[in-house]
DNA sequence: TTTAGGG
DNA sequence: CCCTAAA
C-alpha cells in the first residue's frame, strides 16, 4: 500500500505527537518538554476554526480496492503556485493572473496493484470531494492572512507594484466535513498493520525520504504548523511556495507506510467542546488604546524596558486587565509594529510619532542596559536617542 | 513574584 | 495572549 501525498511538499510524513490534546494545563506541564516538536496541535483550533478534516472515500475498482484513507487539510494549507505580477491599468484597478492553485494536502492510500487510470481517478474523486465540500478563498501578503475583508486593496498593499510579489492567495476546504467514523480522540491510536506492511515498500523515486516511515507509525501526518491565537493563525503560511514555481511535480513524496486505522485518523472537533468548560478560559483580547500606547511609552522611555513591575504600577495601576507581562508583551509588539511597513500593520494604527519614540527608546535602553536605579533620566534619553546610530536605521529594518 | 523570551 | 524557565 502506498500513501500518497499530494501535498507538493516533500516534508516528512511523519505523525504529530498525539492528535488529541487540549489546552488543559494539567496535560501541559506533562509536555512541555515536547512543544519543540508538534506545538499547538491541530485539535486546539476549535473557537469556530477548523484545522483538520478528513473525508473517507470507499470504492472499488478493477478488483483492487481503491480508498482514500485520508484527506488532511490544516486550513493553512493549500497557496498560489506560481502568480504572475499583477499589471496596473491606467484606472485604478489591479489586474491579477492567477497562475496555479496548490490543493491542499492530500494523502491517498492505493494498492500497488491499482492501474493508474484508477489513481488517476481516485485523485479526481477526492479532489472533487473537497471542491464539492466548499472552500474558501483566502488572501496573503508577506506570507501573512489578510483577514480584513473590508479593507480595500490599496489600504492592504495589494495595489502598489512593490507588494505585489508578495501576494498570494489559499484555497481553504470547507469548516464542515464531518464523515462517519465518530470524531473519537484515542489517546494512542491503535496500529492496524500487519507486519508485512511494516516493510518498508518506498517507492525508488523517493531516495531521501529515509527513517521516517519508522515514525509513520506513531505520528500522524505532519500538518503544516497551525496558530491559536486569532489574529495569526495560519499565518506562517507558505510564502516560498508564493514565489516559487519549482515545486509542481512533487507527487515523488510517495512513501509506503502502512494503513493507519481509520477511526484513529478520523479523529479531531467537536468533543473538545466539553472539555473546554474546565478549562481556564483564555482572557478576552484587549487592545491597547493609542492612549495606553503612550502611556506605556512615557513610561518604558523613563523606566527602560526591564522593569514592567515599576511601568505597571506607574502607568497602569489602575488597569487590572493589564499585567506587566501584558505590558512588555505590548512593549515587544510595538517595537515589532514600529519596523514594519504600515501596510502591515493592524488594528488601529498607532501615531508614527508614537512608533518613533518606541524604536528610539528600545535602542536607547538596549545599550544602556540595566542601567542605574534612578527612574528620572527621560532627558538623557531624549538626547542620546538623537545621536544614537541605530535610531535612524532602525526603521529601514524589515 | 518578576524577568525575559519563545510560542 | 499564553506558558515557563530562571532569577
Amino acid at each position: 500500500m502506498y500513501l500518497i501525498s499530494l501535498d507538493g511538499g516533500l516534508r516528512p510524513l511523519h505523525r504529530k505527537r498525539k492528535t488529541c490534546y487540549n489546552r488543559e494545563r494539567h496535560h501541559r506541564d506533562v509536555l512541555y518538554k515536547r512543544r519543540k516538536f508538534y506545538d499547538r496541535s491541530s485539535v486546539e483550533t476549535f473557537d469556530g476554526r477548523f484545522s483538520c478534516e478528513r473525508l473517507l472515500i470507499h470504492r472499488k475498482k478493477a478488483g483492487a480496492e481503491i480508498r482514500v484513507v485520508q484527506v488532511q487539510s490544516n486550513g493553512a494549507t493549500s497557496l498560489v503556485k506560481g502568480h504572475h505580477a499583477s499589471l496596473r491599468s491606467k484606472d485604478s484597478n489591479v489586474k491579477f493572473s492567477i497562475k496555479s492553485f496548490k490543493v491542499p494536502e492530500i494523502f491517498i492510500e492505493v494498492s500497488e496493484t491499482a492501474t493508474v487510470g484508477s489513481l488517476k481517478r481516485t485523485v479526481m474523486d477526492t479532489v472533487t470531494a473537497i471542491l464539492g465540500g466548499g472552500i474558501r478563498v483566502g488572501v496573503l501578503m508577506h506570507g501573512k492572512k489578510v483577514r480584513d475583508g473590508n479593507r480595500t486593496l490599496s489600504q492592504t498593499g495589494i495595489s502598489s507594484e512593490d507588494n505585489l510579489d508578495t501576494l498570494g492567495f489559499t484555497l481553504e476546504p470547507h469548516p464542515v466535513q464531518a464523515p462517519s467514523p465518530p470524531p473519537v480522540c484515542p489517546e494512542d491510536p491503535p496500529l492496524v498493520l500487519p507486519d508485512a506492511l511494516q516493510i518498508v515498500a518506498r517507492s525508488p523515486e523517493t531516495p531521501a525520504l529515509d527513517s521516517v516511515c519508522p515514525n509513520a507509525l506513531t505520528d500522524p501526518p505532519s500538518p503544516t504548523k497551525t496558530e491559536t491565537h486569532e489574529e495569526s493563525n495560519h499565518e506562517q503560511a507558505i510564502h516560498a511556495d508564493v514565489l516559487t514555481d519549482t515545486t509542481l511535480p512533487d507527487s515523488r513524496a510517495l512513501v509506503a507506510v502502512p494503513a493507519m486505522n481509520v477511526e484513529a485518523l478520523a479523529v479531531v472537533p467537536l468533543n473538545q467542546k466539553s472539555r473546554r468548560s474546565e478549562m481556564a478560559q483564555r482572557r478576552t483580547r484587549r487592545p491597547f488604546s493609542v492612549s495606553e500606547v503612550e502611556a506605556l511609552v512615557r513610561a518604558v522611555e523613563e523606566l527602560g524596558t526591564g522593569r514592567w513591575r515599576d511601568v505597571k504600577l506607574r502607568s497602569f495601576e489602575d488597569a487590572d486587565h493589564r499585567t506587566y507581562v501584558d505590558l512588555k508583551d505590548k512593549w515587544k509588539t510595538l517595537v515589532h509594529t514600529a519596523r514594519i511597513s504600515p501596510q502591515q500593520r493592524r488594528g488601529e494604527p498607532v501615531p508614527q510619532e508614537l512608533l518613533d519614540r518606541v524604536l528610539a527608546a528600545h535602542a536607547y535602553w538596549s545599550h544602556h542596559q540595566a542601567k542605574q536605579q534612578g527612574k528620572h533620566q527621560a532627558g538623557a534619553l531624549k538626547i542620546e536617542a538623537l545621536t544614537d546610530p541605530n535610531g535612524a536605521t532602525a526603521s529601514n529594518q524589515l
